[in-house]
DNA sequence: CAAAAAATATGACAAAAATCATATTTAAGA
DNA sequence: TCTTAAATATGATTTTTGTCATATTTTTTG
């Protein structure tokens, strides 16, 4: 569904959701710990949701990544289309350039309405919602 | 979704269950051609489908590739299965092990209902379902 | 039985995705 | 202003996936 650079990208979107803020950033040791993803690896791929505008940075003593206000609400989407370009989120189960509900591959009709409910979601959803979602119990950590 | 690997397995399969029998072989070159896939790279995949027993070969002079009656009846997962492994179409959408609906994982509620229901048709179809509803105009080819 | 037409086995090569390493730049604070 | 702690830029390496090439085996048919 996603590639694993997307998925790391909400862990770590979402973990400083949940545990950072403007006064409180977050080392990149210290989000790749916690999300179980290889730190230089996380380390990339939070320089490029940093410089796409995802999540904040500040460099030198007491800097770090964390999310800025209006970053809480990125929608979960906005950060897969951030990594893995729109394409593939929309492609046909076959791959097939025009297939569509006109002229429809012979999988459409398996999947087409459940993915677009759940690109629905993702598009709809904050980080805010999943942070709250978290901390109210209703998923659990780790990451 | 699926790897290219199982797309182009499906699509074959598929173009055997419209166009070929046991009298009616098909070789290599007109299954690729047909949809799209290298030869080399297809001739790969077709050998390894008919090891594990999804289509049937036989070599020599009018041999070829084509589906003995029983084989119209597997089902698209077996496909999935047999090319990609069983844990691709299982995973979560964060790949955490352990991510089910008593311990689900922060997009669990997004798209799990959804997954679902993808997997119960891919595990119901069978080629001979497709292959009909093509015939019948309801999806399309090329593939 | 020989020739030809097909799949099969094997492995080399290429491209993409994931991972690792390191030198540079920036900012804070002594 | 110097040192240090942090991100950033860059690119090398590894692994996985996809692609290509070719020699071998099997089967049919003349």
């Amino acid at each position: 569904m996603f590639s694993n650079t997307t998925k790391y990208a909400i862990k770590a979107s979402l973990y400083l959701a949940i545990h950072s803020s403007k006064e409180a950033k977050l080392v990149i040791k210290d989000i790749a710990e916690p999300i179980n993803v290889p730190q230089a690896y996380i380390a990339k791929i939070l320089q490029s949701l940093s410089k796409k505008g995802i999540i904040s940075s500040t460099r030198g003593p007491k800097g770090g990544f964390y999310l800025s206000s209006n970053q809480f609400q990125t929608k979960i989407m906005d950060i897969v289309e951030a990594v893995d370009g729109e394409e593939r989120i929309n492609s046909c189960l076959l791959s097939l350039e025009k297939c569509n509900s006109e002229n429809p591959c012979s999988l459409h009709h398996l999947a087409y309405k459940e993915k677009q409910i759940i690109n629905t979601n993702l598009r709809l959803t904050t980080l805010e919602e999943l942070r709250n979602h978290v901390l109210s119990g209703k998923s659990v950590l780790p990451l």
